[in-house]
DNA sequence: ATAATATATGGTCGTTTGACCATATAGTCA
DNA sequence: TGACTATATGGTCAAACGACCATATATTAT
């Protein structure tokens, strides 16, 4: 994308915010808000909208980031990542963010995706750990060799699941602790399939 | 809250789509929408406002949901959490529903928290794999004994810190490979503290 | 030098918009 | 019956708005 002005900048900044906040300003307001006539923010915002940045729907506030923009930056609202963490710089400057994550819709790929709080410490080795969220999309099948979530004895587990010839092997990932596979016969116990595991969340590091 | 005719609904779910869709409404657009006079619609949102269901900041398509009623609304985004799973009931029914979070939230009790990818194994028996990112909150002092982002040399570690007499302990987390304790005299490196690590987000489970 | 880019002011124009008035109807409740 | 609520139409008005014109200046690239 072609480069912005440092004035070009600001004022896409303050449209961004703006938005983020739900609430479009008219071309006068962002003219007030850097003390400019109407017709500088028009041009300037022409510039935005020629560079790609904006698009424009014609209506009254009706300036939107485009899409290009939006996936560079991915910040309706978002946690930053940080890319370098390089010495003698704020962290969070501008050239130190790689992009903007909104975890929400990291997750939400598709729908079907829910949160299950983690039990027990059999996936430790998978860095699954006693009191982890684990998001889990819902499938009625599972590949070979996946983290699954699996209804067994009307108790949910989590495990790598391997389907054999003619049986089903729950693996467990605790090293340390003498957890064994578990292998299922299919139709000998009532065995249903959950989903899979697609991700993992921890909140409360101490 | 008192509540809504089925035409005050339908106006009110009309506009907060259009609201999420970052595209907020004219009065004559909802009049469109509903192949109304603009002016019903202006009795209709009156009558809203009047219910508390929706704010008007005055200006061209200035119309909010209330504060009220987004609190009343807020569970509807987010990824359910499932408390119990069942046999013979569909996993996401209503009763086996725990609650939501907003993940972006729960990460966003404060300021200043950014992700940070982890490149590495030195923090597995943590439940931190190579690939996961970290959600640190930027401080510039340390708990002993809590995980940190360290910057030394000019490079970004994450590692357990603890601080001792005269000298910073900096400690993996891997029984594995052969990883030791740093030890840092201060003022003897170019040692610097970056934050701490708060939570930990993984998305790319197989 | 010339052209193009970027920033800026002031003014005009037609349209959109919210607010409001007058009026009407159907339903509810005292 | 009368007051009130809810829904609805049509019309008017001033303010807000986006678009555009003319003009100016400073900077940069050719």
């Amino acid at each position: 994308m072609e480069p912005l002005t440092e004035k070009q900048r600001q004022v896409l900044n303050f449209i961004k915010d703006r938005l983020n906040e739900n609430n479009p300003p008219s071309q006068r307001e962002i003219a007030r808000r850097f003390s400019l006539a109407q017709n500088a923010v028009y041009q300037l915002v022409s510039y935005l909208r020629k560079k790609g940045y904006l698009v424009d729907s014609g209506a009254h506030r009706g300036l939107r980031l485009s899409q290009e923009y939006l996936g560079k930056i991915s910040q309706a609202d978002g946690i930053p990542i940080v890319g370098r963490v390089a010495a003698g710089e704020p962290i969070l400057a501008e050239q130190n963010i790689e992009g903007y994550v909104n975890i929400e819709k990291l997750f939400n790929k598709s729908e079907g995706i829910f949160l299950l709080k983690v039990s027990g410490d059999s996936m430790i080795d998978e860095g699954i750990m006693d009191g982890d969220y684990v998001a889990v999309k819902l499938t009625s099948t599972i590949e070979n060799g996946h983290i699954g979530v699996v209804l067994l004895d009307d108790e949910a587990t989590i495990k790598r699941v391997y389907i054999q010839k003619n049986r089903i092997a729950l693996k467990p990932a605790n090293s340390k602790a003498g957890y064994k596979t578990r292998y299922v016969k299919q139709f000998d116990k009532d065995i249903r399939i959950i989903g899979k595991v697609i991700g993992c969340i921890r909140t409360n590091i101490r």
